[in-house]
DNA sequence: TTCTAATACAACCATTTGGTTGTACGATAC
DNA sequence: GTATCGTACAACCAAATGGTTGTATTAGAA
């Protein structure tokens, strides 16, 4: 997997991507095979129009692609770009644990003085 | 920790909210320590109110909680709710690898056929 | 008590978002 | 060739977002 530096523009457009319940639908079906945007179109109570532009979204952000397949244009989810937004959230996990271990330190140094006195 | 069942909405909230640089700067800094609002739209090119707001829309997505302690209000990152956003990623690789597995198989069923012949 | 710091909240504004309809165009089917 | 299917894209609209300023309230400091 490649790594590579996300700007805070590109952060806020995989988050602002997931924060919709049909574009999280499209990724879920686009990760498990590759769906044509008319297939998706067929799925939600929604215009085809409305449905290309979630796909736009999440072109945007990267957590789909589009593939031309004939007349079709094919969606396919990007398992990278889901492990890019999971380790962000592994850093807010490594910062609430080093809190933690601090706390440890200072409970551990106040025995400590503690046994001393 | 709790495992509760996160509506839609909830879900949207959560990335939503995570989807804006400054919010995620106030998360990171509010898990390291409690914070008050005043401390926080200090560090900000913006105004008091613009701050509040921000720290609002993380309440509302229960990213942090506030807490009166005088007259300040304390404003403290919920580790928590971003192991549950973390764990909403986890679906998704969930589904991503399933499909690897059934390609494994099939891969494995033509080889057994090819060995048949 | 009086002043001030920290917050709450309303009103307002520009921009973005999430939807619509309508039109145009390339690729396939007939 | 012609019809039609799948897509692209523009224009439009209502609602939400992200900022502002101004006013009110409350707790601590002087």
């Amino acid at each position: 997997m490649v790594v590579l530096e996300l700007s805070d523009h590109d952060v806020n457009r995989i988050f602002r991507a997931l924060a919709d319940a049909t574009r999280r639908d499209i990724v879920r079906r686009t990760l498990v095979a590759d769906v044509s945007v008319s297939q998706l179109a067929d799925s939600y109570e929604m215009s085809f129009a409305a449905v290309q532009k979630h796909v736009a979204v999440l072109e945007d952000a990267r957590l789909v692609t589009k593939e031309p397949r004939g007349r079709e244009r094919m969606v396919r989810g990007n398992p990278d770009r889901i492990r890019q937004a999971q380790l962000l959230l592994d850093q807010f996990e490594t910062i609430w644990r080093s809190r933690i271990g601090r706390l440890d330190d200072l409970l551990a140094a106040e025995t400590t003085t503690q046994l001393e006195t």
